[in-house]
DNA sequence: TTTATAATTAGAATAATTCTATTTTTAGTT
DNA sequence: AACTAAAAATAGAATTATTCTAATTATAAA
């Protein structure tokens, strides 16, 4: 198989689910291979045909399974938007996502550490932050 | 039909339909109603059960529709997280969405106008904002 | 009133996600 | 290396969320 995993990466997710109790398997590795590789925001279905391509067997209902177990590790993160299904970021830096209505492209829109502080001080007493999503939709001028 | 809609806020649905050329008509009338009523975050789902005491034929697809033509019109908001279905807000000020992991419950958490300055900063050159949505996932310690 | 158009409706269709029951794989033991 | 218990993958069915379609009804303007 001809992942293009770096040995480092690799090694992140393999301890990662073992700190988990989790069991590294060919599905998640190439799950996670591909979520890499291409960044991207991929839906579930995008991932199901890229895996393919190394696992031709993997099953729709493996993908998410795999999705899943990664986002619980925090190696994957969810996207939301309006009326459309979940997307897939591998990028673990604090950013923002950015939709073009026009177009539908999502954009990674990076957050210094003090944007990060300032929006959770909107946080009233009592209530404790796991983690936040920040989403944009609007136009873009130009291309990038 | 015993709506519990003021006035002002009927003349605001009233004006913002006939600002896009679109007509009041009872069951967004009373779409609006339930929303405002009652100031949760309800699915499309709970949203046609209470229209239904008043309208008890409405169909879910009009309750879609309504919904959809109030979120264009700016009276109603969208709010969505991970995996689960659509909820719809009727809270115009800024605010930003707070979801306990234990309970489900979804509360507002109010945001000054020096926060959503500060936010918009971290959009680059070129990228337009329309709107967007801050949404936290964590635990509360007390109840609200 | 009439009329053109918009909106509602029921139900079918589609899309996204989860579930179920079975088979396969894994990792740790003999 | 074979054995075993538990975990994971699998196919496909089931469920849920949302959208579409075609027919009917309501609206607003002439």
């Amino acid at each position: 198989m001809a992942y293009s995993l770096t040995d480092k990466d690799k090694e992140g997710l393999n301890s990662a689910l073992k700190s988990k109790g989790l069991r590294p398997t060919k599905q998640r590795t190439s799950v996670y291979d591909v979520i890499l590789r291409k960044k991207d925001h991929p839906t579930a279905d995008e991932v199901l045909v890229r895996v393919r391509r190394e696992l031709p067997t993997i099953s729709l209902a493996t993908v998410y399974n795999c999705l899943e177990t990664l986002v619980e590790c925090g190696l994957v993160r969810q996207v939301n938007f309006d009326r459309a299904p979940t997307r897939f970021c591998p990028n673990l830096t604090p950013h923002a996502h950015f939709k073009c209505s026009r177009t539908g492209e999502i954009f990674d829109l990076p957050m210094d550490p003090n944007t990060v502080e300032h929006v959770k001080t909107i946080l009233p007493k009592g209530f404790l932050a796991e983690n936040f999503d920040l989403s944009f939709v609007g136009s873009t001028n130009h291309l990038h």
